[in-house]
DNA sequence: AAAAATCTGTCAAAACTATTGACAAACTAT
DNA sequence: ATAGTTTGTCAATAGTTTTGACAGATTTTT
C-alpha cells in the first residue's frame, strides 16, 4: 500500500511530500540548511516524537531524506542527523541578468553541484535567451551523468516584476518582447518539473535569507547595485512582492526631480545617478575634464571605463574617483533611509556587481542612513555586504524552487 | 464533561476557543463583519460540513456565535445565518492620541455599543492618563449595565512605537515618562481580559482594512495626517510592523535638508513640513504678511488658525490658503510615491484630521503620486479617504484585541 | 567499574479529529 | 404536485496524533 506510492524511478510527482506534517519536516530541514536529528524537528515543530519519527520513515522510503551520521550526544543517546540527500534530486536554478545568463544545478537542500554563466543580453528577446538557457541547463544535466526527470523544480529570476498567478513578467522596463510571455511552458516540453518564476532581486533576497548573512532574520533589506538597482523585501520572514510583483523596485524614486533622464523616462531616479552606468559616465566625464589622472590613463588605455575600475582607483586614493563612488553611495544610502523608516528591517544586505566596488561606498551608505534615520530604527541595523556574492541569485532561484515543490498546496 | 466547560457566568476565559477549527470559523465571521451561514464557512475553511456543523454548535454553547435569521435562498432551503452576539462579550477599544482619549466598548463582533472621547495631553504621562482611561472605561461599563468581567480583550492604540513581545513602548518621541512603561499591567486588577496593544496608526489601518475602504485589500498602506504624520502597513492581508514596531513611521523621512526643525531633532522631516501644525504655522505667516485677507480675519477673531479654518478657506477660494494645503498635499504625495515603490500596495487610505481639510489636498497628494511613481504600480491605484474617520482607531482597537483572544495560542 | 540519569528512536494502544454517506427539512422552479 | 437543490444533523467509518512503555546509547555520579 506504502510501496506504491514510494520512488522507484518516477520522477517528477508535484507536490512531493504527502501531508503538512511531511512538508513542515522538509520546510525544517531545508530552512536550516544542515543536518537536523529528529528531536529538533519535535522541537521545532510541537507534534509527539513517535509522530515525526513516522513522518521521517515515510520521507526516507520516499528518498527525500537520508540519515547522515551522528550528533554530538546531548547528555543520552546520540541523535542520528538527517538531511536531504543529493539522490532526492535536483532543482534547476536560472539566473537571468540585464546581461547574464547563469545556470546551476543544486540539490533539493540547497548545495550547487555545478553551474554555468555567459554574458548575454536580455533585449534579445525571451525565445532566444531561454533557448540558450534550455541549451546550458541540458550541458549541465549531460555532465552530471543525470536525467532530465531527475529536475523536480525550476527556478527562474528575471530583471523585471513577476505577475504570480501567472509567473509572467508584467510590463518589465528593460525587457522588451518579454511582457506576458509565458516563461513557465517553456521548459514544459523537457521538463516535467514545475516553474517558478520570480524577481532577480527578490530572488536574491531569498538567496542571502536562505544561506547568506540574513539567515534567520525576519526583516531584512536587500539591495543590489550594478546597472540597475533594486530591492528585495524579507518582512516578517516571508518575501513580501506586492500587488503587481514590483515591490521593492527603489531604482525609480526620484531623488533629483532636475536629474538626468533614467531609461525609464523619467528624470533623476536613483538608477540613473547611482548605478554603475551612472559611476561610469561621471567617471568618464572627470576622466576627460583632467581632474583625475588615474582615470584618464585608465581610460586612455582601455577605452572605457568600468565601475571596478572606478572602484580601484578609488581604492588607490585617487581623490576624483573616491568622490564619485561616495556620490552613488550618500544617494543610495538617503533612499535607505527612508526604507529604514518605512520598513524598520532588522538588518540591510548590500549585493550586486557595484557592491564590491570598494569599501568607501559601504561606509557612505551606512553613514547616510545612519544620520537620516530614527535612532530608535538604526539603534541595532548592520548595513553589511551580500556573503552570497554572484550565487545570491542562483542560491535563491534554488529556494525558490525547492520551497515551492516541498509545499502541499491544501 | 461538555458542560463544564460552558460559559456560565465564568467570565473571561482566554483564549475563547478551545481549538484551531473554533478559532478559524470565529476569525472567519469575525472577519466577514456581517453574519455568514455554516455553508459559507465549509467553503471558506475545506472542512466538512458536518465538522463545521459541530464546532459551531459548541461555539453556540460556548455563548461565542448565535442564529441569526436566514439568508435568502440559494436554490434550496435557506441557510440560518450566524453572528457574533452581544452577548459573547465585549471588547474595550482605547484609542490615545496625543491631544485626545478615545474609549470605546464594542462587541466581540466589532460594533460601537457605547464610546466617550475627551481631550488629554498624553505628555502628561502615563500614570494620570490610564487613570484616566480606567476611569472612562469603567463609566462605560456602568452605563452599559455590565460588568467588568463582561470584557474579554482590551485593545490600545498609542502614538508611538510599540514592541510587541512586552507591550510597551519604546523611546517615544513626543511620549515622555511612557518608555517602557506597563500598559498592559496597569488594567491588571480591574479588568481580567488579556491587553493588546500597538501604535495608533497601526490600529487605525487595521481598523480601516476589517470595516473600512480597505475590506478585503491585501496589500494596503494606511497615511494618518494630523498634528503628526504617520503610516501603517498591511502586506498580504497582515499588519506588518518591522523589527522595533516602528515601521511605517514616515513622519521623521527628510523631504527637505534645509527644512524647519523638527520635533525629533533633525532638520525638513515631513510631518514638521506637511503635519498640521507647519499648516497653521505657513498659514499665518502669509495672513500676517496681508497676503491673505480671508485667513487675516480669521486669524484676527479667534487669535489663532487651526488646520480646518485653512482648509476652509481654501475651500471657499482663497488662494493662498489653497497654495498652503496643496503644498502639505504635495510633500505628502512625494513621499508617498516612493512608498508605493517600495510597497506596491493597491490601494492607499489616507486619514487623520488633516484628511478632512477639503479636497484640493487629496488632489494635490494623487497628482504628485502619480507623477512620480511607476507606471505599473499606479495603474490601477486608489488613493481615497478614510471611511471610518474617527472611528478608525476605535475600530482597530477592538479588531486588534477581538483577533487576539479569538486566536488559538498553539 | 557499576549505577543512575538522560536522551533517542520505535511500537502498539488509546484518544482524538475529520469525513462519508444517509436522511429529513426547507426551499425553488416547472 | 413534483422534481431538483441546498441545508443541517447524525452515526458509522476512516484517519491522525498522542500517550506511555520499552530498549538502545551515552554521560554523569557514586
Amino acid at each position: 500500500m506504502t510501496e506504491e506510492r514510494t520512488r522507484a524511478g518516477t520522477y517528477p510527482r508535484y507536490p512531493l511530500v504527502e501531508n503538512r506534517t511531511q512538508a513542515r519536516i522538509m520546510a525544517l530541514v531545508h530552512a536550516e540548511a544542515r543536518p537536523s536529528s529528529r528531536g529538533q524537528i519535535t522541537e521545532a515543530l510541537d507534534v509527539s516524537r513517535s509522530k515525526v519519527s513516522g513522518e521521517v520513515s515515510r520521507l526516507m522510503e520516499l528518498g527525500l531524506l537520508a540519515e547522515e551520521g551522528l550528533a554530538e550526544s546531548d547528555g543520552g543517546r546520540r541523535s542520528t542527523l538527517l538531511s536531504i540527500p543529493r539522490s532526492a534530486g535536483l532543482i534547476a536554478a536560472i539566473d537571468l541578468g540585464a546581461t547574464s545568463i547563469d545556470v546551476a544545478l543544486t540539490t533539493l537542500g540547497g548545495e550547487i553541484v555545478a553551474r554555468k554563466g555567459e554574458p548575454a543580453d536580455i533585449k534579445d528577446g525571451p525565445k532566444p535567451i531561454l533557448r540558450r538557457v534550455k541549451e546550458m541547463l541540458g550541458e549541465l544535466v549531460e555532465e552530471q551523468g543525470t536525467h532530465p526527470d531527475e529536475v523536480l523544480g525550476i527556478g527562474v529570476g528575471v530583471p523585471g516584476p513577476v505577475e504570480q498567478a501567472a509567473g509572467v513578467l508584467r510590463s518589465p522596463p528593460i525587457m522588451p518582447g518579454w511582457d506576458r510571455f509565458p516563461i513557465r511552458s517553456a521548459f514544459a516540453g523537457e521538463y516535467a518539473a514545475p516553474v517558478f518564476v520570480d524577481n532577480d532581486v527578490n530572488v536574491m533576497a531569498l538567496g542571502e535569507h536562505w544561506g547568506g548573512v540574513g539567515r534567520g532574520v525576519d526583516n531584512l533589506l536587500f539591495i543590489k547595485v550594478g546597472t540597475g538597482i533594486g530591492g528585495g523585501i524579507i518582512a516578517d520572514g516571508r518575501l513580501y512582492r506586492g500587488t503587481q510583483g514590483c515591490a521593492g523596485d527603489i531604482g525609480h524614486i526620484c531623488v533629483d526631480p532636475n536629474g538626468p533622464v533614467c531609461t525609464c523616462g523619467n528624470l533623476g531616479c536613483l538608477e540613473a545617478m547611482a548605478g554603475a552606468p551612472a559611476i561610469v559616465l561621471e567617471a568618464e566625464r572627470r576622466a576627460r575634464e583632467g581632474r583625475s589622472p588615474v582615470l584618464a590613463e585608465i581610460l586612455e588605455e582601455k577605452g572605457e571605463l568600468t565601475a571596478v575600475d572606478v572602484g580601484r582607483a578609488a581604492g588607490l586614493g585617487d581623490y576624483e574617483a573616491l568622490q564619485v563612488v561616495r556620490r552613488s553611495g550618500r544617494l543610495i544610502g538617503q533612499v535607505l533611509a527612508t526604507l529604514v523608516s518605512v520598513l524598520n528591517p532588522s538588518l540591510i544586505v548590500i549585493g550586486g556587481g557595484v557592491s564590491q566596488i570598494g569599501h568607501s561606498f559601504l561606509a557612505e551608505i551606512r553613514s547616510a542612513v545612519y544620520r537620516r534615520s530614527l535612532p530608535l530604527a538604526t539603534r541595532n541595523l548592520p548595513i553589511v555586504l551580500s556573503e552570497l556574492e554572484n550565487d545570491a541569485g542562483i542560491v535563491g532561484a534554488s529556494v525558490l524552487a525547492a520551497e515551492g515543490v516541498l509545499t502541499v498546496p491544501s
